[in-house]
DNA sequence: TTCTGGCACTCGTGGCTGATGAGTGCCAGG
DNA sequence: CCTGGCACTCATCAGCCACGAGTGCCAGAA
């Protein structure tokens, strides 16, 4: 186990690392912070930190610097959650106000997050899983062509054209837009399917086989929808750290365009509070040099989507968490009151 | 007036400076490329073509790499659109005719330019100020709450809440949508406003100012949504380039961040044909060393969007003029077809 | 005129060297 | 268990130099 101290220099070791960008020696550590004891000292609890693997020396006598495992430690141990200031909240507030519908929601939580932290922000839509229905809406475009219109009680609208294997009557289509809708909505996704299972038997034999297909699409559109999208900004903030890591930054980019890894990244975030991966500890390995910090957010208690920030695991974790925390509570409020 | 040979000259630069990244010397030409003169020629005729501001000398003896006015020169005059080979046209057909809604094509085709090109591509969402309106739905939700949804012929569907100043009757809204839809189906959003300028005043007087809201919402939707979304992919490819303008990236990507900088980009595209915009001659001083391809796509002879690439003026003019032509023409078809 | 070969000159690049200094490990003594 | 001291390591940086690609110019050939 690691004294107090040694837990000390470890947070002292992140701290300016993080600071400064440079290798932390012995000496510039007693002097920036009150540790009470001689550099000689430090170098002794160092050579301990870096034994058990939490502190790293590029080279042979350079400073040190804190290995993933470092900032694990440091993460669960030794920081905390930095709240935001007043200010920043209330910005936090009157930005997120502004918005007019969900996409706009998104992006502005987008902007909002990259510019608070400086970092790549990585927002996902609400997911339609845990969404219930608001109004399905059937429309004929012609005889025998209808667009199907699914409205979500998030606001997000999906429609979806149905080509049916015969004529479909107004007045069937009313009826079955009826039936439909005082069935499924206020519904969840996933209890839609076995809601809707008998429909078509309750309608003429010859207005079945429509009825089907229409019901077919609807059920397609709510899987297909439930694969989630992901909004991406700030990505000019990598080259921040350029000099950082060089090589690194195009594998980066790669892996954030990629939808399916950041949906993969987001999918690993526990349900409730802040989560933090540092560098290896995600699995895709163009990020092993990043960490990622996310949340959940909803409107509710439950979350619906997840929303982070990916940076170089040199990063500052209290103020990048407090920010996200903050960001993820005020959208769910937004949410909430639409 | 540029005789021949120092056109050709210009020519062999070009190309060489594309394909070896580096400035290229007389020497190195004259073995590359059968002009049938001697260095020292060459030498004169570099002379002449910077005099004349086509190529420029980054220090006192080294090699010639060509200026922007260059590449103008050789774009205009020197190269030809590249045609793709059978397959690449094939392999283009295939991936978007697997789009499967309005959404997808457009991802698709982002996708497709980024790795044709192997550079950053940007495709503006097909324009709505062009297009016509399909259907407009309206929607109780409440009392005093209707749920507005705009669906255009090119399928996007956009909606908006409408809080009423009054709670409206069923057949009220009915009658609204019946009035509205006959008016306004099948005609440009452009002119939609002077079609419904009369519509409240054929309303009981009590509804009128439902009514107006109602419209007033409908107009503002096609107002916001004519102000064009953008598509962007291949940022990764950025970082190829990353050795030839290690500074200037920073600001490249803080450039195609800024919808509005990409927006005024593709603005500027001509109506026909591939247009390209070298260095400076983007006003926007981050994209100041690379060029754009770009050009208009549509379902029919008028272009309703456009798409295009971004990458470093040094780059492969006619390949790159090929593959955004070809693209643009098959995302043209596709729209034409749905 | 126009092209060519030759020649002196420029200047960025890359390899080498030595000084500098931050940082280390170890050890003996408080 | 902490401290001061000491010898050692090694990345960084400035300075230096040789190299060579590339140039401009000029006199002579076509």
């Amino acid at each position: 186990m690691l004294s107090e101290r040694r837990l000390e220099v470890l947070r002292a070791i992140v701290q300016d690392y993080v600071g400064t960008e440079e290798p932390v020696g012995s000496k510039a550590l007693t002097e920036r912070h009150r540790l009470g004891v001689s550099p000689a000292t430090v170098r002794n609890d160092m050579a301990v930190l870096e034994e058990e693997g939490f502190i790293h020396q590029p080279y042979t006598s350079a400073g040190r610097i804190p290995t993933d495992k470092g900032y694990r430690l440091f993460v669960d141990k030794l920081a905390g959650v930095k709240p935001l200031t007043a200010a920043e909240r209330r910005a936090i507030q009157n930005f997120l106000d502004g918005a007019v519908d969900l996409d706009d929601v998104v992006a502005r939580t987008v902007r909002l997050l990259a510019q608070l932290t400086r970092q790549v922000a990585v927002v996902q839509y609400p997911s339609l899983t845990r969404s219930t229905v608001r109004h399905v809406e059937l429309l004929s475009l012609a005889p025998a062509r209808v667009m199907l219109v699914l409205i979500t009680d998030t606001g997000r609208v999906e429609q979806r054209l149905v080509d049916c294997p015969a004529p479909v009557g107004e007045t069937v289509l009313a009826d079955l837009r009826a039936r439909l809708n005082s069935r499924v909505v206020g519904h969840r996704f996933s209890d839609v399917p076995s809601l809707v299972q008998d429909l078509a038997e309750s309608f003429e034999h010859d207005d079945r086989p429509t009825v089907s297909t229409v019901l077919a699409t609807l059920l397609e559109t709510l899987v297909e929808e439930t694969e989630e999208r992901i909004m991406l900004g700030g990505t000019a903030n990598l080259t921040r750290f350029n000099h950082d890591f060089p090589l690194t930054i195009r594998p980066v980019l790669e892996a954030l365009e990629e939808q399916v890894v950041l949906l993969k990244l987001l999918g690993e975030v526990k349900d409730s509070g802040v989560t933090v991966r540092i560098g290896h500890e995600n699995a895709h390995e163009g990020l092993s040099s990043t960490s990622v910090v996310a949340m959940g957010y909803g409107s509710g208690d439950e979350a619906v989507a997840r929303l982070g920030v990916v940076g170089p695991t040199r990063m500052d974790y209290p103020g990048t968490m407090g920010a996200v925390r903050a960001v993820a509570r005020y959208v769910g409020q937004i949410l909430a009151e639409s």
